[in-house]
DNA sequence: TTAAGAGTGAGACAAATGTCCCGATTTATA
DNA sequence: TATAAATCGGGACATTTGTCTCACTCTTAA
């Protein structure tokens, strides 16, 4: 759900910070609620963000939004055209303030072609990307909303993040509507029974959850 | 929908053709109906298809199934489980009688390492397959089942391929019976041939249809 | 302090999808 | 060929989800 990856944030702090090639590496911020990246749009830069959240997401014709992941520290964004020259398949949007490595593709596919390193982290990234959203998509396919929400609360309560309610229906692929109905439902069931919902909730998860719930009131 | 990988084929007819390294990589066959890949196993191959069709799908702890893709020639499966070793994420069935490359993940890591070209073709196939998941993923979440069946059989049609109703409605992420009916929906809408599942559309009408229904909102 | 306006939750109804089941058709087998 | 078994399409009903709307709260500005 929101998703991190250390090592490529790790990777960039000693890259930058070794001189050389690194130079070209720019240091960029945005306020939040501004768009990194807009959907459709030509890049020539990929980005790394070094502090922040942001949320990824396609916006249909329909005008309905799909968010698909939300993305903090050491992710990378904008590489899917760094790697293939195509226009940008999400909006990336800053829904904190956010300041991000900007590299220019030049020194991006430098990077892919002569730094193993960095070679193999993008990799796994690429890798982790595909698992989780084939994952995703087959769970909430296949499972009613209310197992899908109740993971989605699960996961917001064990990162300790704030997600406002419009974008958790997004990234569920529901309205807002569905998504009010199925939080009330799930209260009125006093929710648990997490064994039956297929999910690993632990005891601190449940109490977060619960409390969350009363804040909602 | 019917994914392939020219480019790739292409690699291993020339790899295998060049003696060396390439002593390792086997050819295997499997009959259709049978799975290369078991979801949850642990593998110790990546496969490259040479020849036929397969589906890759996720069975559910409920029963049901969500198919991703169908693969065909040049394709690669294995690859997340050979980059990061992790327990297989989907099934790999054969749909028609397949053949394939076999490559230990000793001789995919080292190729992954030591040959540019292959790295490449790696991560443009990753790449694409990020794309097309997330667009996928967001249509049939945000448009109706209508749309995304009409899509499939235009894309059906466009191939020239006949896949089961059964794998089409696990592809759509709905059952036999909503498959069914949308289709007899289509049909009385005079979209679809009357007879039945065999489309008799040239692609140029499929566009027209297309374009109708945008137009129908 | 009040009034207009934005944002939010939920009721009522409509539409979409799933479940259960039966009868027709096809396939397999004696 | 005849009969049993399996498969398939679709009707009827239940459940889920979306749409429209309104009432309520909370601002903000006069």
């Amino acid at each position: 759900m929101l998703r991190t990856n250390p090592a490529f944030l790790h990777f960039m702090e000693r890259f930058t910070a070794s001189g050389r090639e690194s130079e070209a590496v720019a240091i960029k911020t945005f306020t939040a609620g501004t768009r990194l990246i807009r959907q459709g749009d030509t890049i020539s830069h990929v980005y790394i963000i070094r502090e922040g959240i942001t949320k990824c997401y396609i916006e249909e014709d329909n005008g309905k939004d799909y968010i698909f992941e939300f993305l903090g520290k050491g992710e990378i964004t904008g590489d899917l055209e760094g790697i293939r020259k195509e226009k940008c398949l999400c909006n990336i949007e800053a829904i904190t303030p956010v300041t991000v490595y900007a590299i220019p593709h030049t020194l991006f596919s430098w990077l892919l072609l002569n730094n193993t390193e960095f070679n193999g982290l993008m990799l796994e990234e690429l890798v982790i990307r595909i698992r989780q959203t084939c994952i995703r998509a087959s769970y909430q396919q296949l499972y009613p909303v209310e197992y899908a929400l109740l993971r989605l609360l699960a996961l917001e309560a064990e990162q300790d993040i704030v997600i406002p309610k419009k974008d958790m229906a997004a990234y569920l692929g529901i309205t807002t509507r569905s998504f009010n109905r199925t939080l009330k439902e799930l209260r009125a069931k006093n929710i648990l029974d997490p064994q039956g919902m297929n999910i690993d909730l632990t005891r601190k998860q449940l109490e977060e959850i619960l409390r969350r719930f009363e804040d909602m009131k």
